[in-house]
DNA sequence: GTCTATAACTTGATAGAC
DNA sequence: GTCTATCAAGTTATAGAC
């Protein structure tokens, strides 16, 4: 048996993922847990540690899967192109990317925190990853790591929004498809 | 004298923008505009309908602002290389993207519609000016012009993303600077 | 830990007078 | 076109019993 905290976490997280922060109430989230509203409320006294808490969660999530989606592969540049896979399913929004331009979330410190945390982890992931594709040779010694990764997390991020905006994931599609092929010729 | 109706528009274009649609009341709009909540009404019979001007509106200010930086710029590339410097004041948002992940957007087919179309637009103009870049010789003629136009407007939206992120615009910079090492050396 | 009741406030409007 | 009054529903909790 899940006790009723985790029950919260595990909806809340997709909720505010597909519908975001603010615009989910704490009363969405207690009937799609099934939890009961005193319960809630002895976990989460305040709508933000909830959201504190989801942020973290989603963050680790998502760098989980991309360290998974890169497991095993032998180069640098194949870890970056499984990466750009990560919009593979940009309709539904990126994780983390999703409460950037949330209100709420840019009101409270806290959720700013952990939004930034979870973007700094992922970022020094893709910045390690091109200067071992540099090491190994799979990627040209002349790039910027930063730079580069930074580049490649903005066309991933983008493709989501892009996707969104137009209501068609071969917007996604096309964008990181354009971006590879001028990684690869590089 | 401006009327109330342009009064109200030019208020909520601003909100709606750095506060989001859904978490940006009528009464806020009213009371940044100062325009009385029977007049408001009388213009807008329901949020969705100001929704819709103001994202139209935004949409083609942002179109216009792009036209005018690429203006007068004798290449392909350079225009696109101006296009990448949207993002240089990534901290505020983008004036379109940040409705894509707002549900109270998302939920309105007509509002969905209004942002679709502004993206459209956008994609449309990078696309010719891939195309024109390769006529002028300033562009590889191997590049999938649709493609690589998906992944300059993904870059610039995503530059957005990472900066509101990290809460730091050096993340847009080093993002736009990355691609645009790809893009000059292809 | 969980329940039900209640509360103070905000949201997105509507009603009817001027 | 604009004003003030009002409203039903929803939001984010708090209170006190079990």
């Amino acid at each position: 048996m899940i006790d009723s905290k985790q029950k919260v976490i595990n909806s809340a997280k997709r909720m505010f993922w597909h519908g975001g922060y603010s615009t989910t109430s704490p009363k969405q989230v207690m009937a799609d847990s099934g939890v009961g509203q005193g319960s809630y409320y002895h976990h989460f006294p305040s709508k933000a540690e909830l959201g504190r808490e989801v942020v973290e969660a989603n963050g680790r999530d998502l760098l989980a899967s991309v360290q998974a989606a890169m497991e095993g592969l032998p180069t640098g540049r194949e870890r970056l192109v499984a990466f750009l896979g990560s919009a593979n399913a940009a309709l539904d929004g990126c994780q983390i990317g999703n409460f950037t331009y949330d209100a709420g979330i840019q009101a409270e410190p806290e959720l700013r925190a952990a939004l930034s945390s979870a973007f700094g982890q992922l970022s020094s992931l893709l910045e390690d990853t091109v200067r071992e594709g540099q090491e190994d040779g799979s990627l040209p010694a002349g790039l910027d790591p930063q730079k580069t990764a930074a580049a490649v997390l903005a066309v991933v991020e983008g493709a989501f929004v892009t996707a969104r905006a137009s209501g068609q994931q071969a917007s996604a599609d096309d964008a990181t498809a354009g971006f590879l092929a001028l990684l690869l010729s590089a």
